[in-house]
DNA sequence: TTGAAAGGTTGTATAATATGCAACACAGTT
DNA sequence: AACTGTGTTGCATATTATACAACCTTTCAA
């Protein structure tokens, strides 16, 4: 573990989740380092377009260099590519946000997403890891990919699943009816229903799955849009070479 | 400047380059350092998520926590939200792929892009850096921002514009019509319409344009289309509160 | 099966370098 | 004018990154 590139590192998840930049004081009290290291880091940072120096405030935002490090990353998945035009049908059926996910260092990980055009909807962000154990998505991955169920599971509402023996249930069930919904488990008040992705061996490739405001989507209602929803992941399936879907 | 941060990041640039994963080998001779000095800062960047290496052929590719810091710089752009709509409705109506940039850097930086529908279009990667003097969106960005042009210009066909006097007539010639055309003077065979975007304090918030190949734009087209290349760029900046938009 | 080659990881002494301290520069406040 | 908060630079020292070497694993050919 190499301690100054670790810090840089640090310093970039720092820049992730600041909106209006932060200065070099900050960086040196949250990395434990005096300033005068904590400027060094960014300048090098900087010199690299990773960060970059707002010339009034002196307070250092993400470097645009950052975008083509992504391109890629997503160049990488090719479902991508297969999936925005099915995760676009799905939200003209549903009028709901969707998404795609993949699992990713035992997380799920959003690869893409089209925004529903209501005015309440779910925002999603591109890149973002969510728990499996209480999202529909990434109960879809553990179901279909046979993954162990982890022994601690965090709860995020009072409705999240927390016990190991329970959810295990659970995913059998999922396994059987060939969705997951997710019912405020994750955000309270938002809903998902997800259906599997299968490549051309047969191999789960990821999940499809929509979210949206409980108002929306009642308890009766998610059969039918759960219908939906295996019906395009059977689409983006096919796409995909997949022979056994129909 | 910091050594290892910097090769870190060097090793960053060169995994976003890479197709098929590096192996530390390659790394080691890249960046002139011993393989285990590779082995380490790469195991630094793979604990952090910027790095991930394959089980199978131990070789490394760029991790997916990048994901989530080019969604931070997209965010700092608000521009982008406003503008994918109206780069929708621009190639619907041109049938062309379209692209918005910004200045940065002292290039123009690709933030948004819609594909066109054709078999046959340019690819534009979001986040790249283009030169200015070479591109439609460039050249906009120059001519009405009022920048000096560059001394030395480098050549990337043989129709690209090198002498700076010549350019900033151009320049000229691009401010009084009210949008540029790049003639195969970045890629040979592309041709780019760009016309420039206001805030709503008159100030230059970007360029919109589209391009395509010469077959499907040709010189009589060009006013037709850059007429609805401008029209859409009005529409955008009235969308962002430009009063003097029409 | 054996041997050699290629690629990757880990231990360790040393030399390079990142670090903290202090001084300095600058802007905004009292 | 003095003060406070913030960022940058010079420098001596102690930390740490580095190269070297040994070791491990896989691959390929004899």
């Amino acid at each position: 573990m190499i301690q100054s590139l670790a810090r840089g590192l640090e310093i970039l998840d720092l820049l992730a989740n600041a909106e209006n930049g932060i200065g070099i004081t900050e960086f040196a009290q949250h990395l434990g380092v005096d300033k005068s290291s904590a400027s060094r880091l960014l300048q090098t940072l900087a010199s690299y377009g990773y960060a970059e120096q707002n010339a009034d405030t002196r307070r250092y935002v993400l470097g645009t260099r950052v975008l083509a490090l992504s391109n890629s990353v997503l160049r990488r998945i090719p479902l991508r590519d297969t999936a925005h035009p099915v995760l676009r049908q799905l939200t003209y059926m549903t009028g709901e946000c969707s998404h795609i996910a993949i699992l990713s260092q035992g997380k799920a990980l959003y690869i893409d997403q089209v925004e529903s055009p209501s005015i309440l909807r779910v925002e999603t962000e591109i890149g973002t890891l969510s728990p499996l154990h209480c999202t529909a998505l990434g109960k879809v991955l553990i179901a279909f990919n046979q993954l162990g169920v982890p022994e601690s599971l965090k709860a995020y509402t009072p409705k999240t699943m927390t016990d190991p023996v329970q959810l295990k249930l659970h995913m059998e069930l999922v396994y059987r009816q060939g969705y997951a919904v997710d019912d405020e488990e994750h955000v309270l008040g938002v809903r998902c229903i997800a259906a599997p992705v299968f490549d051309h061996r047969g191999r789960v490739a990821g999940a499809v799955g929509i979210s949206g405001p409980i108002g929306r989507m009642p308890n009766d209602g998610v059969p039918k849009l759960a219908g939906m929803v295996m019906e395009l992941a059977n689409d983006l399936s096919r796409r995909l070479g997949n022979t056994s879907a129909t």
